[in-house]
RNA sequence: GCACCCGUAGCUCAGCUGGAUAGAGCGCUGCCCUCCGAAGGCAGAGGUCACUGGUUCGAAUCCAGUCGGGUGCACCA
């Protein structure tokens, strides 16, 4: 239990005391009230609202709410002083030993300070990069990749049931096309002249090596042979060497999915029918005419009746199409299919994360998630803008036309995982995000990733050095939570320590918030404080970690930076970057 | 035409789901290395939180509208 919730339970028992008394109304609802820290750190460590929440229930004035709630928040033994200010803030200062004493808990709670039980075993599934197989991963590919990664281990850290799927588009024309060109490259593997690649098939040199191991194993046995008799043997065989493909690019990134869900399964296994069904139970499924779409009408428009989905009843602008005029499944079908798997194996919360250009798509299937499971069943779509790749400000240009797209593993090589990681987070998904090659691989304090993981190697750079000056310190975990936290008295200490009592406040709401990037936001203040307390040390020979002439002081010191590096390990940990020791 | 997202310092962006005097980095200005932990540090200037209303004890945050920018808008995936 973390130092906020204690404050929490105090508060309950403090005002079913006042209620009891009589002094404050039955059944106030606190659901409102926060405990968090005052902006101000002159305001002691932790304030809360709770009179200002209450004063229309109790039909009181705030202030002598918060006269009453302050004088049982006196009688907590951790509490040092209590004011009431403003407009009816009461504002808590604690006991400095209570302060200095966090250390010891960070210390002994180790990885496990910060993570927590919200997510209760909720059991939630996030899917990420379901990128269609005709293709290595590009630059575009990796923040969603990234933030569905990140994301998932924030919710991990924070007791949810997480599964993390990747959504195989394996059934779709595509597929056809990805066969096509991979036969090209087959023919061309056994020696033909195959030209220019013709425009509507892909011309990647990727499925050069396609070609040959379709050669390989099926010999000239295709040659001059019609699709029908190819066309599915190599739609298989293309599909998986382009998801081994995608596989080793995630792998260039440690991107981890427990489940590739494939599309196909759906239409083999009758579940599009199965799920439809159910939306037909309901009324929801018709035959009928969508109007032409109001702005740029296409050329080819033409009325046609088809079956659609009653997607309107749930907020969506049109009814969707099922089935086209053909009568084959539509993408969405699939989709909705797809969705109702995902219910049926019985998460109650689930994440798609998409990029921006999807976002017409998101009402469509919010609607069916609605529809299959009269609401029960949360969906949350989390939209990824674009990046904007740069060098020195520069923007690189990229012509997908020409196959002349920068790829991830591009990236990767250039500037290495854990730069390319960090900085995909350190925006929110749904604004843009520059990426400029010069700027992420500066090292210097312009550059976040460098920055934080500047500071966790420098903790370990420090206790490197300990072993010089004290060969037999014992710095184990024990060790060090035993110190004497009392030494920890000047202002740039008592600030580090209060940062760090935050921590497991910040990983909760990050993951309420599903905004992983408040995590790096929180590791580069903290590295910036643990910078700022070493700085202090260049003038201040007693704040230095290392005191030559005083053992147990030193010992002190390596407790409140291990702790610091803690937290930054778990934290980066969560962003899925690597703590180096040493820069 | 419609839907979604965005609009905060000169620039790039945070702002902990409604709290107190709106923050950081870059850039700018001024100080700080004989030696010791300067791939830097300290301090300062810089804001009608796009605009107008509304909700309430209290709004950058919620609601409505306006303006500006981005994205997407029948069978594709």
């Amino acid at each position: 239990m973390n130092i906020f919730d204690t404050f929490s339970q105090a508060l309950k028992t403090i005002v079913s005391g006042l209620e009891k008394d009589g002094k404050l109304p039955e059944n106030l609802d606190l659901k409102n009230v926060t405990i968090e820290p005052p902006r101000d750190a002159s305001h002691g460590e932790i304030s809360t609202n709770i009179a200002m929440v209450l004063t229309r229930q109790a039909r009181m004035k705030p202030r002598d709410i918060a006269d009453m709630v302050a004088d049982g928040l006196r009688d907590v033994d951790s509490v040092e002083k209590v004011e009431v200010a403003g407009p009816g803030f009461i504002n808590i200062t604690l006991k400095q030993d209570v302060i200095q004493s966090q250390v010891s808990k960070i210390l002994n709670a180790a990885s496990n300070y910060g993570s927590s039980k919200i997510g209760d075993h909720e059991k939630v599934n996030v899917e990420y990069v379901s990128v269609n197989p005709t293709g290595p991963l590009h630059v575009g590919h990796c923040r969603g990749a990234i933030f569905g990664d990140a994301l998932a281990s924030l919710l991990e850290y924070t007791g949810y049931d997480v599964t993390r799927e990747y959504y195989i588009n394996d059934a779709g024309g595509q597929i056809d096309v990805l066969a096509r060109s991979a036969y090209l490259r087959y023919r061309e593997a056994l020696g033909e002249d195959i030209g220019e690649i013709s425009e509507g098939l892909y011309p990647g040199v990727y499925l050069i090596p396609v070609g040959k191991a379709l050669a390989e194993k099926y010999g000239d046995q295709w040659l001059g042979a019609d699709e029908s008799v190819w066309l599915h043997d190599v739609r298989q065989f293309a599909t998986d060497a382009m998801m081994d493909m995608i596989r080793a690019d995630l792998e260039t990134l440690s991107i981890k999915h427990e489940v590739f869900f494939s599309e196909l399964t759906l239409h083999k296994s009758g579940q599009i029918q199965a799920a439809l069904d159910k939306l037909e139970d309901k009324g929801l499924i018709y035959t009928g005419v969508l109007e032409a779409p109001k702005g740029t009408k296409p050329d080819d428009w033409e009325e046609r009746p088809q079956t659609l989905f009653k997607s309107t009843d749930f907020g969506d602008d049109v009814d969707r199409a099922i089935k086209k005029s053909d009568g084959s499944w539509t993408y969405f079908a699939a989709d909705v299919a797809y969705h109702n798997d995902k219910i049926e194996r019985g998460y109650t919360s689930l994440i798609d994360v998409w990029g921006a250009d999807h976002g017409g798509y998101v009402k469509r299937v919010e609607s069916v998630i609605k529809a299959l499971t009269d609401d029960k069943v949360k969906l949350d779509v989390r939209l990824c803008q674009m990046v904007k790749l740069l060098r020195d400000g520069v923007p690189v240009k990229m012509s997908k036309r020409s196959g002349n797209f920068i790829t991830m593993r591009d990236i990767v090589d250039e500037v290495g995982k854990d730069v390319v990681r960090f900085i995909m987070l350190t925006r929110k998904n749904d604004a843009s995000l520059d990426f400029d090659f010069a700027r992420v691989t500066e090292q210097s304090k312009d550059n976040p990733v460098f920055y934080v993981q500047y500071a966790h190697a420098r903790v370990h750079s420090v206790l490197r050095k300990t072993q010089a000056a004290f060969p037999d310190l014992d710095v184990s975990k024990a060790s060090l939570a035993g110190a004497d936290m009392t030494v920890f008295t000047d202002s740039s200490e008592l600030s580090l320590i209060r940062n760090m009592m935050n921590w497991p406040r910040f990983v909760e709401s990050a993951a309420l918030a599903r905004e992983p990037h408040r995590i790096a936001y929180y590791l580069y203040e903290l590295a910036s404080e643990f910078h700022a307390l070493w700085n202090k040390g260049n003038d201040n020979l007693d704040l230095r970690f290392i005191i030559e002439d005083d053992r147990e002081k030193t010992l002190s010191r390596l407790a409140l930076i291990t702790a610091v590096a803690n937290i930054i390990a778990a934290g980066l940990n969560i962003l899925g970057v690597e703590p180096v020791t040493e820069m």
